[in-house]
DNA sequence: GAAACGATGTGAAATCTTTCACATCACAAG
DNA sequence: CTTGTGATGTGAAAGATTTCACATCGTTTC
């Protein structure tokens, strides 16, 4: 079974939802109720579940905690990988305390900056590095994936610092899109553009994608 | 021409490369260019452009000058937007220095918390009210588009409030998919599921999607 | 035990998005 | 003026994602 990032995005928020902030004593769900909690269909709940390898039984829906652990199969939640913030300002910091313990298997184990008054030190619960020790303390402590919130007239000089030191992964924060070699996974996070099509559609309905998530569904 | 999420979120960040981060001294761009810049195709760079209402010239390519008029233009750009970011902890905070001044049309102009310290303080640049204000603030100031910053087990009881004060957009970083009523629009950032994501495909490169923005492209 | 129910699993259709391929066009060169 | 060049604009194909529709099956009820 292939699994886009489509797929695999949701399904890492089903198991947030169904772990996080759903009922202790709901042992059940069915494909309706999880579609209704998440703003989407029933059929394509079903669908993605479909990728597990897991079945729930007509009439009783499935059962949460076998889901949750298929989920976690799927997703090789086992595996323990380091991550870095790189960029130590008021994103990246907030990014630290706020990604930190909410999946026990994406530690990140150090933050890196220019500035040389926040190196050395323990910000937000992380040690903080000079940039200029990315290649050691990458390899040191096998360093993974990184999270980039460098300000946009650096983000490509310090990707590419962070794929020669072997980072493999990157979620980019940064305002610019960034490049990256064959064999290095990337994420972009555009938070601008994120408010500017929230504003867009807001004034403009008229043009606004098919509706979806709507309270009384 | 009707412009979707994608298209717009798009057009949103060629304006962004070509306002913030192009050589002012050059006129005109190739849309082979702008792909290799953003690390998609050119063709889906020229559909995209179509949308403009605004041509380019063979061989001469688009001048940047009139794309970006054009991409305001659409996006309605001239419009003023009052945006509240409401949960005024790390990430509220950090978003606040963010996106402001990012974009001189969208001006957080209130954060709320629950936080009495919080309250009647400036943080970040940003008048801080009491959450029980949300009502009259949104009102008296007009803020259509509220950033939801709140923790997880709050964020549909604070959504119901922002929207019953009269908020038409919602940018929503909790960890928790909301509803919303019909006519309200809504973008959701699961942070969360970002960074699994490209922790999944970082060691699962079988499964990888279709490789993208290549450096040697 | 048989029938009804109400959920799942899934092939096929519909829809949305991207890419291909090439006609067309503006300019440059001869 | 004519031709060649190297871009654009776009119909149509390909591909990806979502929805529809219904066969199927475990449970409950009678």
């Amino acid at each position: 079974m292939n699994i886009s990032t489509k797929v695999m995005g949701r399904l890492a928020r089903y198991r947030a939802l169904l772990t996080d902030y759903f009922p202790k004593e709901k042992t059940h769900i069915f494909s309706h109720d999880l579609a209704a909690m998440m703003g989407l269909s029933a059929s394509q709940i079903r669908r993605d579940l479909m990728c597990l390898g897991y079945f729930g039984v007509p009439r009783y829906g499935y059962e949460i905690s076998e889901l949750v652990k298929h989920i976690n199969n799927v997703l090789d939640a086992s595996k323990l990988h380091h991550v870095a913030v790189v960029g130590a300002g008021n994103l990246g910091r907030a990014l630290m305390t706020f990604l930190e313990s909410r999946r026990a298997t994406l530690k990140i184990v150090a933050a890196f900056d220019d500035d040389p008054d926040k190196a050395n030190r323990v910000l937000n619960g992380v040690p903080c590095f000079h940039m200029d020790l990315v290649e050691e303390v990458v390899k040191r402590d096998d360093i993974r994936i990184a999270i980039l919130c460098v300000p946009g007239a650096v983000a490509q000089r310090v990707t590419d610092l962070l794929v020669k030191s072997g980072v493999k992964g990157i979620l980019n924060f940064a305002p610019v899109p960034i490049r990256i070699p064959v064999g290095v996974v990337l994420e972009e996070i555009d938070l601008t553009s994120a408010l500017e099509r929230v504003a867009f559609f807001t004034n403009n309905r008229a043009n606004a994608p098919k509706e979806k998530r709507h309270a009384d569904r």
